[in-house]
DNA sequence: GCCGTTTTCGGCCCGACTGTTTTCAGTCG
């Protein structure tokens, strides 16, 4: 996938530009084109040349640049700007809190180095004279190194949620709120973030700052005006407030959630409509009139747009939906009616069967699938032949005992190195549904794993693809699989594939989920849940497909226990053998 | 560098906070 590297390229092209302060709007196109091919489900191989322009953001220049790095393997001009621009400053720049502006003016004054230098240099007070920089700057940044060797990187989801919903439970036990809402990119549900951000209403803002820089977990304060601060807490997170009036909350959550592209691009059709959008409302420029602001519909509304979900938010072609009346229905957590991939004590979970039915039926769902691990993954206690039959009894007594509930008996069978599941197929035939995954072999050849799924697709008996790329959020990378290759056989043999929605999983995540919608792959949301408390992380999974633009008919589990046996079971529905 | 039911040239989103300033540039989101 090229897209990723030129999108890498062009956004490093627009860092540089920054620093030798160059056109704004250049560097805005430039970002905005990175951005843009970031998110494009096409690849720009496969994309005839002529094609490239209609790429939003993409013009001539920007598509002979993509057309030279698909030739080349480089383009000149960012080889240019490397010569010009040692990579140091690259790294100053990176520094929180220093810009491209300080950082040229650092280098050229006093050509550091490393890191390492300018850290001596600020202790040392040998910034202190440069122009515009004194003891308080040189504090700023020795404060921003540290925080850089921290590594404040961006967090899974389901690390910082928790969190920052302590910090709201906090604020509405200590601050005068009417009104409090997380807002930044978790209420976008993107799967990793960088800090939380939170909105609130108030009429006495003062004391609820003074509670925010009071909370126990807060361990320094970066910033501290009278409707916004921003502190680092002792997660190593920066947690930023807003608190605004009525009058403007829904201004304000539409504007602290983001994302930048989103509003911006709000923002610019506003103003060719003679209007201006900032947090506070929606104006006419002409006498400063406000038109609205209290609700968060309220822009959309007078800018003829739908209403937009939060998950949809980044500019990936949103607007334009909205604009026409095309945004879909998206998927949402009441309509899953069962979990097919969950962890019995047969295996490496925590509860029985009838504890998972039970738990599964008061959350409302008319269905489960037990599936444990096969007999390959001994550290999990797999399951051999001979106990899979034994645990299809237990299946059968309990689907007995609860009624108006089914429990289908399953399998997480691994698929080996070679591509063939784990368990026979006289064993995998008599089970209801087969969820097949990768829990081996990361290390090989892009081919080898692209061609085991493959082949493990083309399994009669196989129904779902289990957490298809395999990667662990700040773990673990995926492994190196063909997602294109995937996702074509999958449409061919009818295979489902899975959104795991275990916090550090959530794969496949939403870009190609977009993909596989688009040329017919079905979708099954699953929990991979090991206890019964995981089974919330349905929500998580849910937030990718609503991400993936998914409606409630693009995700299997959304069916009833006929459907979806009739959608998942190959020897009921017999496309398998057809393909 | 992109883009056009006002435009093929001249526009291009908006505001809070900080530090170093005496009116504002830089950074961030």
């Amino acid at each position: 996938m090229k897209n990723r590297e030129i999108a890498m390229i062009f956004n490093r092209i627009a860092d540089y530009l920054e620093i030798k302060n160059d056109n704004p709007f250049r560097i805005r196109a430039y970002r905005r084109a990175s951005q843009n091919l970031e998110s494009l489900t096409r690849n720009v191989e496969d994309a005839p040349e002529e094609e490239l322009t209609k790429i939003p953001g993409i013009g001539k220049d920007l598509a002979a640049k993509i057309i030279e790095y698909l030739k080349t393997g480089r383009i000149a001009a960012y080889e240019e700007l490397k010569r010009e621009i040692p990579p140091i400053v690259l790294e100053i720049e990176s520094i929180p809190g220093i810009g491209p502006r300080t950082a040229m003016l650092i280098y050229d004054k006093l050509r550091v180095q490393s890191i390492d230098e300018l850290e001596r240099f600020a202790s040392e007070h040998k910034l202190s004279g440069l122009p515009g920089i004194k003891e308080k700057t040189e504090e700023n940044i020795l404060k921003g190194i540290a925080m850089l060797r921290r590594g404040m990187e961006r967090r899974p989801l389901g690390h910082v949620l928790p969190i920052a919903q302590e910090i709201v439970g906090r604020l509405r036990q200590n601050a005068p709120l009417k009104r409090i809402d997380i807002a930044g990119s978790i209420r976008r549900w993107k799967e990793t973030v960088k800090d939380i951000d939170i909105l609130a209403q108030s009429d006495d803002p003062e004391a609820v700052m003074k509670a925010f820089a009071g909370l126990p977990n807060v361990k320094d304060v970066l910033m501290r005006g009278p409707t916004r601060s921003s502190v680092i807490i002792k997660e190593d997170l920066q947690v930023d407030l807003r608190v605004v009036g009525k009058e403007s909350y829904g201004a304000a959550l539409a504007y602290f959630t983001g994302s930048k592209e989103h509003n911006v691009r709000l923002r610019e059709m506003a103003v060719k409509k003679g209007l201006s959008i900032n947090e506070y409302g929606i104006f006419r420029v002409r006498d400063n009139r406000k038109l609205g602001g209290e609700h968060e519909e309220d822009a959309y509304k007078i800018l003829g747009l739908q209403f937009v979900p939060p998950e949809l938010r980044e500019d990936s072609g949103e607007i334009e939906a909205a604009l026409e009346n095309r945004l879909p229905q998206l998927v949402s957590v009441e309509d899953i009616r069962g979990d097919l991939h969950v962890h019995s004590n047969w295996s490496d979970g925590v509860n029985s069967i009838e504890q998972l039915a039970i738990a599964a039926k008061e959350r409302g769902y008319s269905y489960l699938c037990i599936t444990d691990h096969s007999q390959g993954l001994g550290i999990a206690h797999g399951l051999t032949v001979e106990r899979l039959m034994a645990q299809r009894k237990e299946v059968d007594a309990v689907n007995k005992k609860i009624k108006n509930f089914k429990i289908f008996h399953g399998t997480e069978v691994d698929i080996k190195s070679d591509g063939l599941p784990d368990l026979p197929d006289e064993a995998l035939k008599t089970l209801d549904i087969v969820v097949a995954s990768i829990h081996s072999g990361f290390k090989q050849s892009r081919e080898q794993i692209t061609s085991r799924i493959v082949k493990a697709m083309k399994n009669p008996y196989v129904s779902i693809i289990g957490h298809p790329t395999g990667r662990l959020l700040g773990e673990r990378d995926a492994y190196d699989v063909d997602m294109d290759e995937v996702l074509k056989t999958a449409a061919e043999t009818g295979t489902a594939l899975e959104i795991n929605a275990y916090p550090l999983r959530l794969d496949l995540n939403d870009i190609y989920v977009m993909k596989a919608k688009e040329i017919g792959v079905f979708i099954v949301i699953n929990t991979d849940a090991h206890d019964i408390p995981q089974f919330d992380f349905m929500r998580y999974g849910v937030s990718i497909a609503r991400r993936g633009w998914l409606e409630k008919k693009d995700v299997v589990n959304t069916l009833d226990v006929k459907q979806l046996l009739k959608r998942l079971k190959p020897e009921l529905s017999s496309d398998k053998n057809i393909h």
